[in-house]
DNA sequence: ATTTGTGAATGGGTTCACAGCA
DNA sequence: TGCTGTGAACCCATTCACAAAT
């Protein structure tokens, strides 16, 4: 019955997690474990292994009931759902802070998206060097998006003009893209958005800080312990952590 | 009724579009605009309108049936319960690409979040100066977090080491976490951690992206319309841009 | 005539629990 | 006996649709 039924509608949900599985079975390969139980991913990935379990079953990938799945052959299928076969370059647009910071950042390249260009639209800026790469004119997108093939676009700019920018990337012909910008940006139905807006992150953290302690404690008293003064009249139950906030407990069940 | 049950619980999806909304907020501030309905919020904000009216509800934030919401009041409201009255400083643990970069930054600062102190392991870091602060061993964290009062930790270090510093900031009394190290980390009940993981955000868009053109298309004519080759036998729905992947479309019911 | 606030309906995702297989 | 694969139950979030309010 497992007839390799491929082009299965995988959820969204799932597909989020599978650069997780796919990091902890990397680094897996390393060692000498030729066969992993749901529950021992789980533990790795920092899900259940019901998800596990779940999530890889999407993939139509067969696991051997009594012993659990196959590394090598989970990585291959892993590898290949998320296209890592063939590297994918990115266009960073925008060189300032964040652009340069992204720019530098070599997390990018190691894990299968090497840096392809990086384009400006102040003119002072194009012809700088960074890294390997010189800084080229926005108005070049459509070239340099040609010449890469099908990039990702990194939009690293103010947020006033980052929907100019995204816009001008899917004109290139770019349809995926990631939004640094503390901006909402609108792209048509066919192109992928990502957004990572690190303002917001930290505001959300804020929001849990300062439930947890009203207008009191930490403040003027640093050096309380972490927990959560009990008995202020909140629910607690998991406020402070709770399973999408976190990758955190998920302990077993 | 609505007499403000303010220790209401917030759900979760609602907290992370806050401050969302407090950022078309503060956009609109500048203008003359003092009333906006539910509509254009959404519009605003890249949500939908019924949404909108159900998050803000959750807050007791009232508006006035006929006309919209008062933008000063909710703007007051948003920040009080976003925390934003106070400044929240921040600790970057781990000064190499990535938390340099960050350190750089200036959108944390804009935005509430001061840098209240940089850290490393590397004593060959330690000392550096970057931006108007030095980098300090982290070993002093206990001190440190002490000194800020109750900072929030922003981890930056390679993978392997992201737990052991997460442990640390928990020891030295941090409670919010944001960790962009590419691995799992795990945190006590009471401590928030929220993560992000570029590499895993770009595997993300390499997915969908490998699903548009199978293995043909962009690769062999990058010069071909963005739009999803019709016709591969794909349901085509929206996988290529659904909801929780993007801030797009959301077009109007 | 508008636009909010919210119960009710719907849908997606998670968890449970167990049958099926090695 | 051990662990996968998956229907069923559950839970959270989104969307609908309409009564209440101005």
């Amino acid at each position: 019955m497992t007839a390799r039924r491929s082009r299965r509608r995988i959820p969204e949900a799932t597909v989020a997690r599978l650069p997780v599985y796919l990091r902890s079975l990397l680094e897996l390969a390393g060692t000498d474990t030729a066969t992993i139980s749901s529950e021992r991913l789980a533990e790795m990935a920092g899900f259940n292994a019901a998800k596990v379990r779940k999530d890889l079953s999407y993939l139509g990938s067969y696991g051997t009931r009594g012993v659990g799945y196959d590394v090598e052959y989970l990585l291959f299928q892993m590898s290949r759902e998320l296209g890592c076969s063939q590297e994918l370059p990115v266009i960073i647009v925008g060189v300032g802070n964040l652009g340069h910071a992204l720019a530098n950042y070599r997390g990018f390249a190691d894990r299968g998206f090497p840096l392809g260009a990086l384009v400006d639209a102040d003119p002072a800026k194009v012809g700088e060097r960074v890294g390997d790469l010189v800084v080229r004119h926005v108005d070049e997108l459509p070239e340099i998006v040609a010449e890469l093939g099908a990039p990702i676009g990194v939009v690293a700019t103010p947020g006033p003009v980052a929907q100019e920018v995204a816009d001008r990337l899917v004109a290139a012909g770019v349809c995926s893209i990631l939004n640094f910008a503390p901006a909402v940006v609108n792209v048509p139905p066919d192109v992928s958005l990502r957004k990572v807006d690190l303002a917001v992150e930290l505001q959300i953290l804020s929001f849990y800080q300062q439930r947890r302690a009203p207008l009191s404690a930490a403040v003027l008293a640093p050096h309380g312990p972490a927990a959560a003064l009990p008995g202020d009249g909140m629910p607690t139950p998991d406020v402070v952590a709770p399973e999408v906030l976190a990758v955190t407990g998920e302990a077993a069940s």
